[in-house]
DNA sequence: ATAAAAGTGGGTAAAAGTGGGTGATTGAGG
DNA sequence: CCTCAATCACCCACTTTTACCCACTTTTAT
């Protein structure tokens, strides 16, 4: 199973172009067979998940009853959003058009690892994101992780 | 098994033709046989079955016990509703006119991957239908995959 | 210090998407 | 039964987007 963390800051080029930093390459499975599934996160930002770690996500979807209006919504929700690419040549994926406006990702780009998928952020909305949490590192981090 | 995913804006040209997204394309099953089934959605919209996962709801509906009134009416409506069609050398199918007026797609279509079977949904409408929706995403995924 | 890997940018051939013409097929009306 | 119009299948043509390749600079590893 895949882990990613870290932080980086990377270029997009104008065809959309980012590199998939090294060091987080070395956490992608072989199963993942150079393909991510990109879709949008819950804040405002763009994920990719490796193949592999996606595949579990859509049995979960596809034991749901689309006879159930709810989850039809769901559904597209999701899947409307979701999209899959593949790795290039030079270690690199393309986001198209609709995740770079809905993220408002352009030039740079700040990429966070984040367990089983990597996220894009626009690097001011990530600055904006952090600073908008009052409520100190430590507190936080005391709540989620009670026993 | 085939899994569609993800969305596009396409044209519908006058003849009623609307290519099949190539990202689609690529998850359609080779037992499918270049081969469509076309029946209205639950929701204001124009569904595609390829053959292979069309035959196992044919499965279910065979199993369906035809004396019962609700029974028949369901299976009317689906069949009725159903034809078959085929991608052209163009990689398109063409919708008939029946489709066109119950769904108000024309001129432009939007274009849905739901796991088994792709939508077309009229523009205007698949907004109108994201808009209804006053919960929250986040809500809706919090009840729906509820373990 | 040098070689290898990582990150960035651009050109080009192929694929994808869109539109139209034509000859065969069908089906309604005379 | 025949005719004409509408529909459909097939072909071709064009534009835009994507995939693939190459090249260069910077960083990392030995």
């Amino acid at each position: 199973m895949s882990f990613f963390k870290g932080q980086e800051v990377f270029s997009i080029d104008n065809k959309g172009r980012v590199s998939i930093p090294a060091k987080m390459r070395k956490a992608i499975s072989p199963e993942a067979n150079d393909t991510f599934i990109i879709t949008r996160g819950a804040d405002k930002c763009v994920v990719a998940y490796p193949l592999n770690e996606w595949k579990k996500y859509e049995e979960q979807y596809s034991t749901l009853n689309q006879y159930d209006e709810k989850n039809r919504y769901f559904l597209r929700m999701i899947l409307a959003w979701s999209e899959e690419v593949e790795i290039d040549g030079n270690q690199r994926i393309s986001l198209s058009k609709k995740y770079l406006d809905f993220s408002g990702i352009d030039g740079k780009v700040v990429i966070v690892g984040m367990m089983d998928h990597i996220e894009f952020w626009n690097p001011e909305e990530f600055e904006k994101y952090l600073s908008n949490h009052d409520e100190s590192y430590e507190n936080v981090a005391a709540q989620v992780m009670r026993k």
